[in-house]
DNA sequence: GATTTAATTTACCAACTGGTCAATTGACGA
DNA sequence: TCGTCAATTGACCAGTTGGTAAATTAAATC
């Protein structure tokens, strides 16, 4: 039971003169590669700013083209969402992160001040702290990927590490409390990140004292954490 | 240039068949006070799961009223809006709780489990967290009026505290990094709501011990970055 | 039991939104 | 300079959405 109409009618010509609404620069044309990598780039800005649910054609005018072309060069939104995901999150994720908290040459806290200073460069942005959040809202496909991320190749590395520089033994499977004082940890620092882009206040002047004071905070309580027995049940 | 027929034709009739779409419980009077309460916690419900930009219409079948029956109780959206900001924000915030702080005849690591392990039941929850969230993206009316509460209510007074637990002089104003140290530890606690509540992933077994374990790493890294002279800046 | 009135619903509007298609046009090679 | 063709656009569709007005009806009052 179509609403209007059903029988559609005749296309009409285009009219030579344009709205004053229409008034845009006039028609560029640019090489597949350069557009498509102007409207990704659009994108991940527009997205970070309006949310995944953010209109397409509102894309399209602050990029300065016309909405239909989006959809030249991504089949529907949800390709153009996860194409901004693998540029977002997969290509900001650096595996030297890994072999740098797992270099026994260099105590612990140094270790993790390097590997904290380095991650926040990368996940204290707008683009990093809003789509993760907009994206767990619309279903989680990007953000289940980055906490599985997280919590199999980070967690336990820190825990095994943390273990190590307290002299303990390392093989037993991580417990509630180790891990939580390491979510602890990095709760704190990607709340920084939450304040900034979501809240909208400022970052701390001074940054980097901030991260190795987080990290400093749970070198502090790792021993006493650590050594405690596993909570019975 | 209304698109369609500008003039309107004359409003039909009623019929008497209701189409299969339509079937709903049959039509309940219920007393201003009941529905009101009815629509509000409803509307808690709806929007802490489908974001301020939930459909009325869904809210409206879900509490299995018609759309316009809302407007008849609120003038528009965004007032229904405000009334559940109120609901959640401003009702559930205990002015006990500055006063518990202060208390100090207790040692101040117990008033700050005793106070955090009271305010996670308020704010760990689904309402909570993912209102506030979404109204920080939806302009920040209630996010701002609840950073005003943490920024001026119980920030200065942790540090008012920290500061008398460690026998220092406590007039000057908070320092960036003891501020931040507060903010870690809230930070942290707050993070378990976003992993319950936005990321979907289950509570810690044991929370009491999880949050008396971030207080404890607060007071363990209070003597170090308290007595650090401020940095120059 | 008839009347009243406030609670509730039906039908509608107009702007918005993801997506499609045929027409248009800028740039490059011949 | 003239075709050619891919990049780009205008016009349109159909479903969605906040909001409104008039009709309907359950319950309280007389």
């Amino acid at each position: 039971m179509p609403p209007r109409s059903p029988v559609r009618p005749p296309r009409q010509r285009h009219s030579a003169v344009k709205s004053a609404k229409t008034a845009r620069a006039p028609r560029q044309r640019l090489s597949n590669e350069e557009r498509e990598r102007q409207i990704v780039d659009g994108a991940i800005r527009f997205f970070s700013e309006h949310g995944l649910t953010g209109q397409t054609r509102e894309l399209a005018a602050r990029i300065n083209v016309t909405h239909p072309l989006l959809y030249h060069y991504f089949p529907n939104k949800e390709a153009l969402i996860k194409r901004v995901y693998k540029e977002v999150f997969l290509g900001r994720w650096k595996s030297d992160w890994e072999t740098w908290i797992e270099d026994r040459s260099v105590p612990l806290q140094e270790r993790l001040n390097r590997f904290y200073i380095d991650y926040s460069k990368a996940i204290l942005t707008k683009e990093w702290v809003r789509i993760l959040i907009f994206s767990a809202f619309a279903g989680g496909y990007i953000s289940d990927n980055y906490l599985k991320l997280l919590s199999e190749r980070l967690l336990p590395r820190i825990v095994r590490e943390t273990r190590a520089e307290l002299g303990l033994p390392t093989e037993k499977p991580p417990t509630e409390a180790e891990l939580e004082l390491i979510w602890g940890m990095h709760g704190g620092i990607f709340y920084i990140g939450v304040r900034r882009w979501i809240y909208g206040l400022k970052f701390p002047k001074d940054l980097n004292r901030v991260l190795t004071d987080r990290v400093r905070s749970y070198m502090l309580a790792a021993p006493e954490i650590f050594t405690r027995e596993a909570a019975p049940h």
